[in-house]
RNA sequence: CGCGGAGUGGAGCAGUGGCAGCUCGUCGGGCUCAUAACCCGAAGGUCGUAGGUUCGAAUCCUGCCUCCGCAA
């Protein structure tokens, strides 16, 4: 390969440096649009996003914008992407205006983290783990106006594994993901591969998360609850109350039999089952008995159930709201 | 200076000026067809760290280190 392709990259989060790595590798990277550091973490330090970290590593030039908006930000987008032939965006987090899309001839490519039409949106992973999928994806496509609705250029399936988290999942994705844009790339360059448009009536949307998400309400399911636990992984988490404290679940199972009687118990009340020689720590809820492996209060460290009981002995019984 | 919590035997917690405790684990013994169950006994802590106050500090004050919740 005597010449390189140059491109330049958009993206923020670890979805993004992962996608930017692999291209780096492969591609002539002329530079990197990601959003500002944020004031982030214990002490509200500023931290760059994932991606400013990897394209520091990699020396590539780094330009950061907080919106696109702007005709002043696009002339230095333009002025910074000169030598670009396409853009490659992959999490970038904000919306790009048709002036920049217009801006590269090869045009701007997407790499999104579902099986398009399905799970549009800002939150592909969590979701296809809520639904209970065994498998979702991801997409290559042409960005148009509407949002993850541009022409297909290629797709690839990932399996959800029923342990996977929101974390590990989107590793996955973002792994699968980065070589298939590398697959994906030159076909499209040269002409090879053809754009397929959406079906826009399959299409569906998925939002973006909110804290109250991961509050849980016991009444659901001890499996839905469950599949929450993993989709909120690293964040938001599940959380319920105890005596009006914060009290978050690390990962849960279903336990379908329990001694106990489920009309015993409201939703939401704490109970220990033996079941199984076993001592197990399990919540109520709507349908079924939730099993959850750790447990942790403000200021303390998430703690295997086990050993939340040892120092809290007056759980079992308790209501949690 | 964004707000706040916590560092106590191997684990988790209680103890807020006067003998360092609880549950679990560990070790030894006993009971038992058997056991992660039960009974008896034992070991194991300079109370994160450096100073200060006090007749006396795990406990009050100050600095430092480490861990964590909220917010973003």
């Amino acid at each position: 390969m005597s010449k390189k392709l140059k491109v330049l990259f958009m993206g923020t989060p670890a979805l993004g440096a992962t996608v930017l790595r692999r291209l780096a590798a492969d591609y002539d990277v002329v530079g990197v649009v990601t959003q500002p550091d944020r004031p982030a973490g214990r002490k509200n330090t500023l931290t760059p996003p994932p991606v400013k970290l990897t394209a520091q590593e990699l020396g590539l030039p780094v330009m950061q914008v907080e919106t696109l908006r702007p005709a002043t930000a696009q002339a230095e987008l333009r002025e910074f992407a000169t030598e670009a032939e396409v853009f490659v965006v992959a999490a970038f987090g904000m919306i790009l205006p048709v002036a920049v899309l217009e801006m590269p001839p090869k045009r701007c490519l997407n790499v999104h983290a579902s099986v398009l039409p399905a799970y549009r949106g800002a939150s592909p992973v969590a979701q296809a783990i809520l639904d209970g999928l065994d498998e979702t994806g991801v997409t290559i496509m042409l960005i148009e106006k509407a949002l993850d609705a541009g022409p297909i250029l290629s797709q690839r399936v990932v399996p959800i594994s029923p342990e996977d988290t929101q974390a590990s999942l989107m590793d996955k994705v973002a792994q699968t993901g980065a070589d298939l844009l590398i697959d994906t790339l030159s076909g499209w360059l040269t002409g090879e591969i053809t754009p397929q448009v959406q079906d826009h009536s399959k299409a569906t949307y998925t939002g973006i998360i909110k804290k109250e998400a991961g509050r849980i309400d016991w009444n659901e399911s001890a499996a839905l609850i469950e599949r929450k636990s993993r989709a909120y992984d690293p964040w938001p988490g599940i959380y319920t109350f105890w005596n009006d404290q914060l009290l978050k679940l690390g990962h849960c199972d279903v336990l379908d039999s329990v001694d106990e009687k489920p009309e015993a118990a409201h939703p939401g009340q704490v109970s220990i089952n033996n079941a199984g020689s076993l001592e197990r720590l399990v919540i109520a809820t709507g349908k079924g008995w939730l099993a959850p492996r750790s447990l942790q209060l403000p200021g303390k460290k998430m703690l295997p159930a086990a050993e939340f009981l040892r120092g809290y002995r007056n759980f079992v019984g308790v209501q949690l709201s």
